[in-house]
DNA sequence: AGCTGGATTGGG
DNA sequence: AGAACCCAATCCAGCT
């Protein structure tokens, strides 16, 4: 390996596409890699340069960084104010491409298992927690980390992607992926701004002041009596289900759960006071003053996002619930002095996606410009919206009894492509098939117990409950699959949308030197930058002067995705735009 | 003591 | 009013 790269890189004929990094010790290995795949140099580094390197590399080539895993190489990059465009997860592809019905070879993909694992960062917030797991014996389990590891696997995963029927989309999946993989490191950098003195007062304002530790807060504490008051017992276990099931038989109410629903069907006096317990104490303990001590800190909401953590490619979140962000709690989502929120959500996105992959233009239609239920209304399918929106939503989730299974051959007439397209992938997945979404990512196949209760069912001797249970898993395999390709197909959607707006968002210039900045950490305290993504909903914290270019950029960016994935197709993806100092829906 | 599963409520 | 898909987080009960 020579000791730099020099400006003979840069001289070189073959332009760098790709750079491949590698940990040894305290030694980082990059090997530059030129768009035909050959290898153009070799480039041996000290951990302490990686980021000012990668900073001039990423200035004067801009290439695609493949790396074992996002989150372990990018997060100390930004650390150190250095951003990247582009990457290749190693580790997200390799499962990806995997399993991908698309591809025609995965053996050799298959047979690298020590890329299975998850992400090696720690899950909690809690850097010291990580200095001590460096400490444990075992290591936690995670992707091989060294260059040889990265450069087999890499040339491994092109061929594998090369080998599919359709190459191109399998690209653009892995690519939207780490794209997805580089944000929820920024996101997780610069956080979500949080107001905690609004939480606290708001959290004041419904149980009362903070209690000591231990003891619950005065509201709970009062409503608790009035409930125990009206089950006419004084020492009432209102926080075990089987306690508080057993109390509300004694005064007379024959509930089989204690659920909100089960409850609403009765008249006593338990019933209002015993919800707002429930009520106050799921707010307290779930985004409690706990809750605010641990995830808010200098008024930054920083959770662990977890790209790809759903079967279906939605993202996960491992810690502080961030992909529930209660409404209530949204009020304490504040822009920093001098910035604003611009929080944008699509209207209607799986329907949308559907009518797109199945080509159904009647459906498109009835979508666009406006509210696809209203529009489904207008065609004249159904008497009114709360009528089309069961009806849809029970189409893409399997559903086979009530209104929404009554309105089903009514859409069926409606918009046979896309009904056709769901039946069709139901119909798989009960037949044990693999179904796949518009870009190649297909849903696992059923277990081997799956396969066992599917063969028990044919033997010859086989009982009639063993033929209800396969007929049962067949059914609820195929309402897996049926909503796997549209929630799958959604989510490559969210994921082009969020990557096309990172782009933008990158390009725009950054704030003045008299203008506010945002303590959002150095790469993002001066530029807009993302700080939430729910599934179908951004959030972008923006310097209060381009707020309503970034709202143009956030519809641009939906329009950029929507011709990505389906091309001249003539679908619509509607966004709601507002900009606000808070985060509250309208 | 620590794990698992059920119940519940929150999100899409 | 619920059902039907994908989830996370909490507390409690029951188990090892």
């Amino acid at each position: 390996m020579r000791a730099s790269a020099g400006t003979s890189t840069m001289d070189s004929a073959e332009p760098i596409a790709w750079i491949v990094l590698g940990r040894a010790g305290d030694r980082v290995d990059a090997v530059l890699i030129g768009a035909e795949g050959g290898e153009i140099e070799r480039v041996a580094l000290s951990a302490a340069d990686l980021s000012s390197r990668v900073g001039d590399w990423e200035d004067r080539a801009a290439p695609r960084w493949v790396w074992h895993d996002t989150p372990s190489w990018y997060a100390a990059l930004l650390g150190d104010g250095v951003r990247v465009a582009r990457c290749h997860d190693l580790r997200l592809s390799h499962a990806i491409i995997r399993d991908s019905a698309s591809v025609g070879d995965a053996a050799a993909l298959r047979a690298a298992v020590e890329w299975d694992g998850g992400s090696v960062e720690p899950a909690t917030p809690d850097a010291a927690q990580v200095l001590f797991s460096l400490d444990e014996a075992t290591p936690p389990a995670g992707p091989p980390d060294g260059i040889d590891a990265a450069l087999r696997e890499f040339a491994r995963q092109r061929s594998a992607i090369a080998s599919s029927d359709d190459p191109a989309r399998l690209r653009l999946l892995v690519a939207a992926e780490s794209a997805g993989a580089l944000i929820a490191v920024e996101m997780r950098a610069a956080g979500l701004p949080w107001d905690a003195a609004a939480h606290d007062r708001l959290l004041t304002d419904e149980l009362g002041p903070r209690p000591a530790p231990g003891a619950a807060p005065l509201r709970m504490q009062e409503v608790a009596a009035i409930v125990r008051d009206a089950l006419g017992d004084p020492a009432a276990n209102l926080d075990s289900q089987p306690k508080l099931l057993r109390s509300l038989h004694r005064v007379g109410i024959p509930v089989e759960s204690t659920s909100k629903w089960a409850l609403a069907e009765y008249e006593h006096p338990v019933i209002a006071p015993l919800l707002e317990y429930r009520r106050l104490a799921r707010l307290y303990t779930a985004n409690g003053w706990a809750w605010l001590d641990e995830w808010v800190k200098e008024d930054r909401f920083r959770p662990v996002y977890v790209p790809g953590g759903v079967v279906t490619g939605r993202w996960a979140s491992s810690g502080g619930g961030a992909l529930q962000l209660p409404r209530q709690l949204r009020a304490a989502v504040r822009a920093d002095p001098g910035w604003k929120l611009v929080v944008a959500d699509v209207a209607q996105l799986e329907p949308r996606v559907l009518a797109a992959m199945a080509s159904d233009t009647a459906l498109a239609g009835a979508a666009r410009g406006r509210d696809l239920y209203a529009g489904i209304v207008d065609s004249g399918v159904v008497a009114a919206r709360a009528e089309a929106k069961i009806a849809l939503l029970g189409a893409m989730y399997g559903a086979t009894t009530g209104d929404s299974a009554r309105l089903l051959p009514r859409l069926r007439s409606a918009y046979p492509r896309a009904m056709a397209l769901v039946d069709e992938a139901a119909r798989v997945g009960d037949e044990g098939g693999v179904v796949s979404t518009w870009l190649g990512r297909s849903s696992p196949p059923p277990s081997a117990t799956w396969h066992e209760v599917q063969a028990r069912a044919g033997d010859v001797d086989s009982s009639s409950g063993d033929e209800a249970r396969a007929r049962r898993w067949a059914r609820d395999r195929g309402r897996f699959t049926r909503n796997f390709v549209v929630q799958g197909t959604a989510a490559e959607w969210a994921l082009a949308w969020l990557a096309d707006l990172r782009g933008r968002l990158a390009a725009m210039p950054s704030v003045g030197d008299g203008d506010a900045t945002a303590r959002s950490g150095p790469v993002f305290d001066r530029r807009p930058h993302l700080a939430l993504f729910l599934h179908d909903e951004v959030i972008v914290h923006v310097p209060e002067a381009v707020a309503p270019a970034v709202a143009d950029a956030v519809r641009a960016a939906a329009a950029g995705a929507a011709r990505l994935l389906f091309g001249a197709f003539p679908i619509d993806f509607p966004l709601d735009v507002r900009i606000s100092d808070t985060a509250e829906k309208s």
